[in-house]
This record gives structure tokens, sequence and C-alpha cells, in this order.
DNA sequence: TGTTAGCACTTGAAGGTTATGAGTGCTAAA
DNA sequence: TTTAGCACTCATAACCTTCAAGTGCTAACA
């Protein structure tokens, strides 16, 4: 356990050397903290929270920087004296969600965008899931020239088109044969259901009508796939630049392979304590190597029964972690809220 | 007008500076040219050569390497020497362009990707684009759930689709009744007209129709202005980091913006000389200062009566001209056929 | 006249030295 | 428990030295 002073010295450490990325000295400490105590006393003070692994030293004399356990502590213990969201930030939150939206995704790319920018940091957003999303409609529409538009709906409201050729000798009534059909056996179904039976028992059923099915079942798969993926935007890649250290372009190629990899980045969000508002990975906590140096915080937001989905702050360890995890969590709520205003009107 | 053994010595310093990245001195031409004279002898045609601004020094005392109008000049009088596409290089190019594709899109986007993967540098490849695109359908799709699909097709065979949202109270005739409008008055129109009037004498009329016109009016403009926009692709944004100077985060920043501005882009890939397949822009020949030390190829490729579009190259100033010209020459006769094979389905 | 050997000279890169400043740990006294 | 004082450490920057690569020039040569 800590004493007070301890306590103060620790955040004094992690809040300067977080906005100046310099060690902090003793001196330094006794100017921040008005406290009537000499350096030496600070320096004592030090030596005992290194003890602890609480701070380190980049070389034998220079100041304290804060260890992964050191933020660690900070973000458990002592944040909370730091955290406050300034009315010019909440503004910007208020306003970069206030246009209209057609569709969900756009929220959420816009979203990932904005965090960014307001945090500086690379943001991620992925759209809200529920566990167990139907196909709800299906339409053929002929566009003339051999090209066919389909079009399935989602019962979580998600539209998904995509065109496809046909031979020219491929009649109306053969596509409506074909509309029956999926009406028929695949409407009402999950969509991981619709993408199990499009690799075995449809294939033979659509050839009934089709002499050459490839180019409508690959159609078909490619834009299921488009819906049954829990989509995700990534804001601010380049903003890697600014915190990373750019010695070798591969590392940079390798996070920004690793960023757009939705199921990788999906299992990292998850967050390890679920009864906070904002979940902080620091480091060594984040499941992958590449990310060592970095911090991953995320925030799940939900929205009833059209799911949940989460957006993440992507930053190095050595970020602003009151600010972030405040904004994290003020965005938060004005995403939840801009979506449950959003699907309210569908759901009438 | 340059000796022979001049143009040689030329030759040898762009291929061994290209490729080597170092300063090219007097005794290492000489083992390179298998020719019998003296590393003197070379020297003073080397200083004929800075003379006649073609090569320089990076210091007093280093090695010679190509100046921009060294380049030029190989370009120009030198580099058929050495063009040759490997046998390995065209399969490659072949394999590519092989798969079959659902859009026009898709052969673009995929050959920016191939074209930078080949090529190790940054690539670039627009749209065909013929002049006069006009609007040759549309329709309206309703979803339920107060959700409409918009569909609008080109006579170029684009398809752009766009949900949005209508008022509950919204009947199918109002949507046929808009339907029948924009057939009567805008299908057969080119895209450029339709987006003027869209501002312009058809919100009035849709008003008839529609309590609030809004939503529909934005969902059509946003759909016209992705099919009327000649779309580009660029793939390897991040071969950058390996051909750029990355001292400071912003220009790199920077030249990102400047690659995602279609306008910007298309402008400066413009031929300077269209007499030549593959137009070669050095250095400051680049409409923009961002690119003043790299190069950029472009080829026009054409296809008939659905216009003609741009494929080119993004790398270093010292890049591997031969090889670099070689490829994008060849690339852009197999996407030539590829598209034209294409668009042989939907023409007959 | 073109070519060559020879030589003095220049330069960047790499390695070594030194001074400086920020910071530490420890000791002994308050 | 706190503090002043002091010896010590280390990174950084400035400066010097050495080295290799390369140049330009001159004078001799074919």
């Amino acid at each position: 356990m800590l004493t007070d002073r301890q306590k103060l010295i620790l955040q004094a450490i992690v809040l300067a050397y977080t906005e100046t990325g310099h060690a902090v000295g003793s001196k330094k400490l006794v100017e921040m903290l008005k406290i009537t105590v000499s350096s030496a006393t600070i320096r004592n003070e030090m030596a005992t929270l290194e003890e602890f692994g609480l701070i380190q030293k980049e070389h034998t004399s220079s100041g304290r920087i804060p260890s992964l356990a050191g933020y660690r502590y900070y973000v458990d213990h002592l944040k909370h004296r730091d955290i406050l969201v300034g009315k010019n930030d909440m503004s910007l939150i208020r306003q970069s969600l206030d246009g209209s939206y057609a569709k969900v995704d756009e929220i959420i790319a816009s979203s990932a965008n904005m965090l960014s920018q307001l945090t500086s940091y690379t943001a991620l957003a992925i759209k809200p899931e529920s566990g167990d999303v139907k196909l709800s409609g299906f339409r053929l529409v002929p566009l003339g020239n051999h090209q066919v538009l389909a079009i399935l709906v989602t019962d979580s409201g998600e539209v998904e088109s995509q065109q496809f050729a046909i031979n020219k000798d491929v009649s109306g009534d053969q596509l409506e044969a074909i509309v029956r059909l999926v009406n028929e056996q695949l409407v009402g179904q999950s969509l991981r259901i619709v993408l199990q039976r499009l690799l075995t028992d449809i294939p033979t059923q659509i050839a009934q009508y089709l002499s050459t099915p490839d180019g409508f079942l690959q159609t078909f798969g490619q834009a299921l796939d488009r819906a049954a993926s829990d989509q995700f935007f990534v804001g601010g890649r380049l903003n890697l630049l600014d915190f990373s250290s750019i010695d070798n372009p591969t590392t940079l190629k390798d996070l920004y392979q690793l960023l757009s990899n939705k199921t990788d980045m999906h299992d990292m969000m998850i967050p390890s304590q679920d009864n906070t508002e904002v979940s902080v990975k620091i480091g060594d906590e984040i499941a992958n190597d590449l990310l060592k140096d970095y911090s991953l915080l995320t925030a799940t937001y939900d929205v009833g029964n059209h799911g949940r989905g989460m957006i993440a702050i992507l930053g190095p360890t050595r970020m602003s972690y009151s600010r972030t995890i405040g904004l994290l969590g003020a965005f938060r709520q004005e995403l939840t809220n801009k979506l449950i205003n959003y699907y309210q009107f569908y759901d009438e």
C-alpha cells in the first residue's frame, strides 16, 4: 500500500511524463508538487516506488518514467482525480455526430475518424452486432444488358447489394424462380446458416434454373459475407507515425496489416475487466507482440436489441490516460444516444 | 551531342546509381564498362558530362549521380537498350488479371494493387471515362421498414445503389410517380446535366410527391456523384515509406492527402508528350512541389467507345526506369485486352 | 590530340575524447 | 523523518583524428 505522498508523486510522474515525454527528476517534482519537502526526500520516495516496480530509470542517472505497472496503478487508483471532459471537447463530440446519416456504417465510420481527430491517436469502431442476424429480404432487379442487381436485407436493417452478370438467354421467369427459391428456403434463417447452405444444398437447387450458377452464387456469397461480418472502421492510421518509432518501415507495415485485420483487432479489443466503462490495456496486456509499446482503450456501447459494438483508441503507452479515457467514455454515451435515435425510426 | 563513350558512361552511372543508391566513381565505372581505358580518362569524360548538366556530385570529392536532366537524357535516348520485360514478370501480369470480375472497379482496383506489388512503388489507376456518360436507368426498390434502395445505371454500364429512409406515410404509388418522373425527365441525359437539374427544377417537382424530399434528393445526388466521378484507386501507399525520406511525419501525411485527391492526381498524370506509350515525368516536371523528388510514369489505355483511362507509377527519381517503363507498358496492354474482353460481354 | 600515371587535396563517415548538465544514491547531521 | 552535501553516472553535444573513396590537375607519353 502506498502512502498518500507516494501516490501524489507517482501521479505527478505519470502526468509530467505523458505530457513532456522526458524522464522526471526529483527537482522537477518539488516544483510541480507544491509540497514543502526537499528533493532528497522525494528521491527517497522515488527509490521506494522503484522497488515497488511502479517507476523505472532509462539509465543509471536519469530521472524516472512510469513502468507499465506504474501506468496500471495510475489508471486503477489515481486517474479519477484528473478525469474531466472539457466543454470544448464535449461540444466537438456532439457536433461530430450531429449530421444525418443514411446508414449505420456511416455513423460508425465517422465515429472512428472523429475519435482519431479528437485524440490524435488511432481509433477503431466496430458496428453493433446482435448475435444472430437473420436474412429478412431478398430481391433480384434486372438492369438490362445482362446485368442483375442482387439485394439482401437483414433483420438488423442492413442492406447489401451487388451486381452480377447473367447469360443473355436467362429469362425473367428464371430470375423470379430464384427469388422464390431464396424466399422460401433462406429468408428467415440466420446468416450463418445461409452461408453454410450456400456451400451445400443450394447450388444444386439453383442449377435447376440457371445453367451457369457460379456468378450468382459468388455474388450472393460475397454480399452475405459483407452483411455477416461485423464491419469495422479505422480512423487516423497515419497518426501512428506520430507516436511510433519509425526506425524500420516493416514494423509500420506490419502494424497497418494488423489494423486491417478484423478478427485480430476484435479479439484484442474484448475488455478484460468489464465492470468499468472504459477498459484499458497497457503494453503487454494486449495480446499481440506488435503492440507491446502501445495502449488500447476500449468502450462497449449497447443499443438494446440491435446488439452492442465497440469503439477503441490505440495510442502509445505514454498516452494521456485521463483525457483519453474521458473522451472515449463521453463519445460512447453520445454514440449510444445517436444510434438509439437512429434505430427508433425503423423500429416503429 | 554526346560521344558514344559519354553515352555509355552516362548510362552506366544511371544504372549503377538506381541499383545501388551510391554515387558512382571513376574506378567503379572502369570495372563496369569493360572498356580498356583508365580511370583518369573516365574522369575527364565525367567532367564534360557534368558541364553538360547531366550528372552531379553530392559533395566536392564524391562520385557522380545523375541529375534530373541526366535521367531525362537516359529516358529519352538511352533506356531502350535496357528495356525488357522478364518472362516471370510477364506471367505475373497475366496471372494478376486472370480472375473473373463482376465490376470494372474491381479490375481497376486490383490493377493498382498488382502494379504496386510488381514495382514496389506506389501505383495509381483511373477508370476508363468516356466524355459524356448518360443516365440510362433508374429504379426505386422498397425494402420494408421505411427503407428504399435507389439504383441508377449509366450507359457505360456502371451501377450505383444507395439506400435512404422515407416517412412511413409514403405510399408505393408515390414512389412509382417519382420513378416515372425521373425516367421521363432525366433518363437519357448526361450525368452532368442531371446533377445540375437536381439543384434547380427537380426539387420542386419531387416535392409534389414527397412531403420531405431532402432524403431522396441527397441520396440521388450522392449516387450520381459517385457514378460521375472518374473513380481512381491507389495501391501500395505504404511503399512510400521505402523510398521517401521520412524525416518528418507531416510530409508523409501531406503526400497521403495528395494521393487521395482525385483531381490533383488526375491533372498531374496527364501525359506531357503523348507520342510515347509511357509518359515519364521526372522530379520538377511533375506539377506539384511535394513530388519534386519523385518520378511519375503514366500510361493511357483505350477501350474504344468505353473511353480511356490511365495507370501510373509513382516512385523515387532514382527508380529503375527501364524495368518500370517496361512493366507499365506491358500491363497497359494486358489491361486493355482484359477490359475489351469484359465489355464485349455487355455490348452484344 | 587523346590517354595515362601520379599526386595533392577534399569530403563524409566512423571512432575517440572531452566537457557539460541533469540526475542519482549515500552519508551524516538536524 | 528530513535534509544538505557530495561523489558518481550517464547521455548528449562538440570537437578532433583517421580512413577510404574520390576528384582535379599536371606532366609525360603514344
